[in-house]
DNA sequence: CAGTCGATGTACT
DNA sequence: GTACATCGACTGG
């Protein structure tokens, strides 16, 4: 299929929030072996060198965040909370360290492989509706950090259009710090995006 | 429904 | 020691 084609490495050397906004609609897919793991991305938030205090990268290059300095369209995964993985989208150029967390998707395929690694009897809607868990349903963890998403494992694939007027801008979730930075991406409605506490997400 | 809290590795003060 | 881009179990109303 057409739309089957990983997204061009030129998407991901833009600005890191119309990278972000942008990849709302978009497959994320996963091969492994003959089985097929996808999701449509209905959530993420923008991470920034500068001016971003709640940045893994605002106070330089670490061994930890360093994929976030290389170019774009590659994968960061980091490890947190003594117990969860969290993936992100590489954005900008090389030297640059800005990135896309992905935190929600809707599952597309291979429903069952993620009920495995989730657990049988995580329903669908809860698969996939936070950032840590999006990682344990597609069994991304440190391994993945750095890879590219060029392909053939691990790629993201245009899908949906979504205009504007269905993209939702709000904190981010999770910080104490830049917390007036309205970095977070949603597409407004969408019961598959993570529910974090607080105001309840209403599709606004 | 909301609020609290434990798990537990890594980075940073 | 403390904080952390989280989750899920548990508590009380």
């Amino acid at each position: 299929m057409d739309s089957l084609q990983p997204l061009p490495e030129t998407f991901y050397l833009r600005p890191t929030l119309k990278v972000a906004r942008d990849l709302l609609g978009t497959l994320f897919v996963r091969k492994i072996g003959n089985n097929i793991i996808a999701g449509r991305i209905v959530e993420v938030e923008a991470y920034h060198e500068n001016g971003d205090e709640s940045s893994h990268s605002y106070r330089g290059c670490t061994p930890r965040n360093e994929v976030m300095f290389r170019r774009g369209g590659l994968l960061y995964v980091y490890f947190t909370y003594g117990m969860h993985f969290c993936m992100n989208v590489v954005t900008e150029k090389e030297g640059t360290g800005a990135a896309v967390l992905i935190r929600a998707m809707e599952p597309i395929a291979g429903i069952e492989l993620m009920q495995h690694r989730r657990g049988e009897f995580i329903s669908r809607i809860d698969l996939t509706n936070g950032p840590a868990k999006c990682c344990q349903a597609f069994g991304i963890d440190k391994r993945q950090n750095g890879i590219s998403l060029q392909g053939p494992g691990e790629t993201i694939c245009r899908g949906e259009k979504i205009s504007d007027d269905r993209v939702l801008k709000s904190s981010r979730i999770g910080i104490r710090r830049s917390t007036e930075l309205q970095w977070r991406f949603r597409i407004a409605g969408n019961p598959f995006i993570s529910k974090p506490p607080g105001p309840v997400n209403r599709g606004l």
